[in-house]
DNA sequence: ATGGAATATTCTGCATACAGCATGCAGTGC
DNA sequence: GCACTGCATGCTGTATGCAGAATATTCCAT
């Protein structure tokens, strides 16, 4: 759940020289292996063949056997005693729990956002709207996808709650392999459209109760509008 | 965060052998070392000698360089590149974050437990508390310090999601090694059970507003009681 | 032909070996 | 006397080797 650090360690840093970025080899695994299960490259419920897959990605077990653990503790794969890790799969009633939980968080950042946010940091999620919106317009929905999962980060962000953020970003990957399923019709999209409007409005004004429930709403919503596609 | 399974493997089970419980020592390694952190063996802060502490416990670096990786991702070490583990530190931030995060869980939870929990797991909370109160009466501490945290368990269990079960385990983890510190006076320790009885009375009733406040004002409350003591 | 047992093979789990990076210390130049 | 460089040591990171468990295969019996 909490991503490792990557710190950069500069002895005798010179003026604003910026530090190189280190990463251990199995750090870079835990990504790779994350986006190949986010992808579907690596299936649920298929078993992860540590002989076959280390030597696809040029590495040896030990490396990929550190990343499948962190993995586990991540809750993308499951730990089987003798015969190895094997990618979840995530029952519907599963994805109904994470998303009630994710739910009660955002509903929580939003009412901390409110709060303890800073005129900059709100000003910073109407320009990823706007931007949304443009996407939004000329229908690119990658780019609208990726706008509006950088919105509801950025406001669990706000929040300034180290723990929330992890634990959000945790549950968010592990949703994102469904919610990449839904594509919904123009309808849908523009209710959806609808609720980040009013979501945006609310943050803007501060208005606790109404961010809340308008982004535990706005879940809820995108839940119904791609649940057939799982 | 997701605890791994011991999954019991019975190539033939036979009508009801008990399946013997077959434990990796990776994940032996995870809840001994989890352990360790909790009681303060392993000191916040300090590095993980991962030479020195595997000769000590008797296993070689492997497994238990995967059990680190483990603990990392469920945010008790730090992993810093090329230096090894280091027990996470926890500022007051932290913890009241931490907490912020737990208290909205355990609010859900007290929502979900009012609808889904059965009659009997009531009946089982009941008696966790009942238990506990004798605890209470005959000044065991220790004891009536795992009921409560057994009976605050019991109820999130009662929500029947296994995604919040995790997490709510997760962060009370964590945070034992805090509140264990706390050995609050008699007049607030009365009042920490006049608070239970509380809970226990709004859960009988399925009434899931008052449920759901007084087990985030109990949480609260515990944190003000104990504060001066971390 | 089919079920089952014995065997062969494959893969995991752990240990060990080796290479590279970090750190502390001594030596040298200013 | 001070700072910087170069070396020695220790530890982490990765690869490989080996033993035991799980699975696939084959062969025999029915």
């Amino acid at each position: 759940m909490v991503r490792m650090n990557s710190v950069n360690v500069g002895a005798g840093d010179v003026s604003s020289v910026a530090p190189l970025q280190r990463t251990a080899l199995h750090d870079t695994l835990v990504n790779h292996l994350r986006d190949m299960i986010i992808e579907g490259n690596l299936a649920p419920g298929s078993r992860i063949h540590e002989g076959h897959l280390g030597e696809q990605l040029g590495v040896s077990r030990t490396p990929l056997r550190e990343a499948i653990k962190y993995l586990a503790s991540e809750g993308l794969v499951e730990l089987v005693p003798s015969r190895g890790a094997v990618v979840k799969r995530f029952s519907p009633k599963d994805v109904e729990d994470m998303l009630t939980v994710l739910q009660s968080m955002e509903e929580l950042a939003g009412r901390l956002a409110c709060e303890v946010g800073s005129a900059e940091e709100i000003a910073h999620v109407r320009a990823l709207h706007d931007e949304m919106l443009d996407k939004y317009r000329s229908g690119d929905r990658l780019n609208y996808y990726k706008l509006n999962q950088a919105i509801h980060t950025a406001i669990v962000q706000m929040a300034h709650n180290a723990t929330l953020s992890n634990m959000h970003t945790t549950l968010q990957t592990r949703l994102k392999r469904i919610r990449f399923v839904g594509h919904e019709g123009p309808e849908k999209w523009a209710a959806a459209v609808a609720e980040h409007e009013e979501m945006i409005v609310a943050l803007e004004q501060r208005n606790k109760p109404a961010l809340s429930e308008a982004l535990g709403r706005h879940l809820k919503n995108a839940w119904e509008r791609v649940k057939d596609g799982v």
